[in-house]
DNA sequence: TGTCAATTGTCAGTGGCTGTCACTAGCCTC
DNA sequence: GAGGCTAGTGACAGCCACTGACAATTGACA
């Protein structure tokens, strides 16, 4: 925050992001266009698109925040822990931190309603679910330097993160429909499914 | 193909899809406009709207087909296999009637050269995961259905195919990346994939 | 063959996004 | 502290995906 120019900067970005977030929220992200929140702001259309390379990253800009914290947790966690394990406890204590760190941009209530309308919008779901493949990629990568393998010739460290990036996404599916859409739910939520994935797949579920 | 009319509308659907693939996998999905697709078959751009709802819906009309079969595979499956194994031979043993249906539209060729260009572009990749998703959801259900539970309250439906479906992208990733594109390849390595996932969950790689 | 309905082309318009150019406001040097 | 430099901006023109409306054409069927 040096200078008055770059003050001014960031200025116009977190009111851009602001902006665009309460009425994609509010009205719906296909109906808000970037002209809307270029008029919300009161600047030119031209400047939306200096800050934001498509309307696309400025609904994402957020969740951004929210992948780097969870590739951090990962890459945190003591090099014992088996690489499963690993991801369960960086997903399950990473909410923790994950909303003083998003509040620090927006409201918490913000981000949450934002995560309900990605999950609720096919073009965002699907674009979504390519940065989650991204993120994925990423922490095959980290497991697979910790455990010391080589990614290109052992399948398992993308296979772990596939299988834990599948259970998760069943996990924020069932999250963000339901209720409760506090940090203690989705935490206990997560354990919960975590330990249904050992049942769901060796057991025949009719013969209990 | 009773009348002459549906004929012909049958033909110009055909010369459109194929022209679009065609001009898609040559030159690439966003350096080819619509208008393109449209000149190459000598119809206006508004006709190739009236028979695709999007260019997207172009790009993904055969795997459209190969997603119905899949479906159609697992529902075919004989009540008595556990929900894992059916899910295992569906794919395995889906992928020879495959190509068959594939070839009955466009070349299996160009059908290959479509797939890899998926998942090389981001936003098809994108939409190539939402889909996905759509049908996993079908999946979950028709397995919830066969084993007697409800999806609404039991997780382990969603989680048997969200794991699954997670091992069969990294698979699939793997396979359009690499030389042997043969259908040979991919079912052998589907097989090897799934036999990884025990040895990947639970082992701690280190201790072999 | 004439009527009806389905199919198509034309035209105009919207919205996301990009390139260009001129202008203004903050910064920095002399 | 006056001037030049440059980052940031607005205004404008243009591309492309997509849509609605209306008119023209073409196959179906009596």
């Amino acid at each position: 925050m040096e200078t008055l120019r770059e003050r001014k900067k960031q200025r116009t970005r977190d009111a851009l992001l602001r902006a665009a977030l309460e009425l994609f929220t509010t009205r719906g992200y296909e109906a808000t266009t970037v002209d809307d929140i270029a008029a919300a702001v009161d600047v030119s259309q031209r400047t939306f698109f200096r800050y934001f390379a498509s309307k696309e990253e400025a609904a994402f800009a957020v969740q951004e925040m929210t992948e780097a914290h969870f590739v951090e947790a990962v890459r945190a966690r003591p090099p014992h822990e088996a690489p499963m394990q690993a991801l369960r406890q960086a997903v399950i204590e990473g909410w923790d931190g994950l909303s003083e760190a998003v509040s620090a941009v927006v409201p918490v209530e913000l981000y949450l309603r934002m995560y309900r309308l990605i999950e609720s919008t096919p073009v965002l779901l699907a674009a979504h679910l390519r940065r989650s493949m991204e993120v994925e990629e990423r922490i095959a990568r980290i497991l697979a330097e910790r455990e010391g393998v080589d990614v290109r010739t052992d399948p398992r460290p993308r296979l772990v993160v596939a299988v834990f990036a599948g259970v998760i996404r069943v996990t924020e599916r069932q999250w963000s429909t339901g209720e409760d859409m506090g940090v203690a739910a989705i935490r206990e939520l997560t354990a919960r499914y975590l330990d249904q994935v050992g049942p769901a797949l060796a057991e025949d579920w009719r013969t209990r």
